[in-house]
This record gives C-alpha cells, structure tokens and sequence, in this order.
DNA sequence: CAGTATCCTGGAAGATACTG
DNA sequence: CAGTATCTTCCAGGATACTG
C-alpha cells in the first residue's frame, strides 16, 4: 500500500495499460454492476431495496453480482440473524476508493452523450 | 460544450449515475477496445501495426471495435490512396477526452491488483 | 425476506478462408 | 496491405420455479 504512490497518474506522464482497464472493467463492469455500484456509493442497502431500484434484474443476477463485488472486496455483506431475516450491503473503504473512478466515467459518459445529442440535432433537418 | 462546465465532479458533489456509466463503458469497454485505445493513445498507428502489437485479435475483431470507435467519434480512419494500401487510426479531439478517463480506470486497477496481490501473499502460507 | 436451482437464449467473440 | 464473408463456439444474462 505505501509502494503504490500516485493516485492521480492524471498530472504527471499518465502511464495508461490496457491491463490495469481490464482488471477495473472487470470490477465494475457488465450491465448491472454500474447500477448497484451508483446506490451503494449513497450509503447502506438492504437486498430488497437493492432489487426494487434496480428495474428488470433477477434474483439470480442481482446475488451473483453481489457475491462477485463482495469477493473483489468492493461491498460488504451483513447478515443480521433475525426473523424475517436481513442482510444488508455496503461499501468497504477499498470500494469507496472506486468513487472518483465512477465519477469520472459517469461524467464523461454524460458529456458525451450531451455531444452526439447535439450532432444529431444539428444534422436532421 | 459550454454549458456542460465540470469536468471534474471529483471535487463537489459527485454526481455518479448508472446511465451515464452504461455510456461510457459502451464506447470504451469490452474485450478489445481498451487494447485499442491504449495503443491510439500514444499516437497515430497503420491498420497492420495495431494488428501485430494486439496479441490475439482476429482481424473481424479488430476491424469490428475499430469501426465502433470511430462511429462514436473516437478515432478518426486515414484512408491513403496508394498501393500497397495503408490505412491509418488516430484519435480524435473528442477521444483525447478519454485520456483522464483511460488513466484513472488504468490507475485504479494497479492499485486494486497489488493490493489483492498482497492480500494473496499474506493469507498463502 | 433473501435467496437457490435449472434450463434456455441471444449476442459477443473465435476460426478459417477468401479478395480489391 | 487491409480488409470481407461464413460458420462455429461460448458465456453473460434471462425466465421460471422452488426454499431456509
């Protein structure tokens, strides 16, 4: 953790490898793990609520996303043994690290899109 | 252009919302895009030299992602009237944006990769 | 409530052969 | 050199039914 220095590469020489995006993408990608990675970052969810907010995924994907952000070490899983039972999710400190590397994606992914909204307009009619 | 202002959220709120993430990895994820755009990064490159430098790519998939990228206005395609043909890829200004994008998720992957690493190390033996 | 267990499908990617 | 054209394979994700 001390060996690894600078969290912004942005200012200096900005070394980019296409291995350190496949690891990220890895992470945080595919179709549902954008839209569990947004609601956690806001705080505390319980699995239910996690499945009601995320319209059209499945049980089965939304567990299996889970499970693979919770063994990336990205979330947590708290089971509360209780009658109905409870587990709620959360992000670790290693997954808030993630927080400006969404932000970033988000940001420009949004600013991108207002551009080709532009282009459209402007090229029909 | 001008009214999109923060190209860094990083520092205020922090708006981070999936559909923009969804965005961005459309245009800069996947198997062989990173790959791609690391090489581009650097400067321009012939059709041939992407082709050798990218271990593993078929030539459907790279004519594939490269043909993506450029309808998304990330890379522009230099057709060279000679024979024998040559064809050359570069960014555009609007893929030059991604730069920032390209190193914090390159960046945040290292650190994320070293650190399971020595997670690994310590738990082995 | 918070999941498992199966079965199934569409699209991304691979392999290979051919061409202006 | 810089691609197309087909055919095939693989797997992320979907649908549905069941359970501690």
């Amino acid at each position: 953790m001390r060996k690894y220095t600078s969290t912004n590469a942005l200012n200096e020489k900005m070394i980019i490898d296409s291995c350190g995006m496949a690891y990220t993408l890895g992470v945080l990608g595919g179709r549902w793990k954008p839209a569990i990675l947004c609601r956690l970052m806001h705080g505390t969810m319980r699995y239910g609520e996690l499945k009601k907010s995320i319209e059209g995924i499945s049980e089965r994907m939304l567990v299996a996303q889970l499970r693979e952000l919770e063994s990336d070490g990205i979330i947590e899983r708290k089971v509360y043994p209780e009658v109905p039972p409870r587990v709620e999710y959360e992000m670790t400190q290693l997954g808030l690290t993630m927080k400006s590397v969404l932000a970033t994606m988000s940001d420009w992914g949004n600013m991108h899109r207002s551009l080709v909204q532009l282009h459209t307009t402007e090229t029909a009619e």
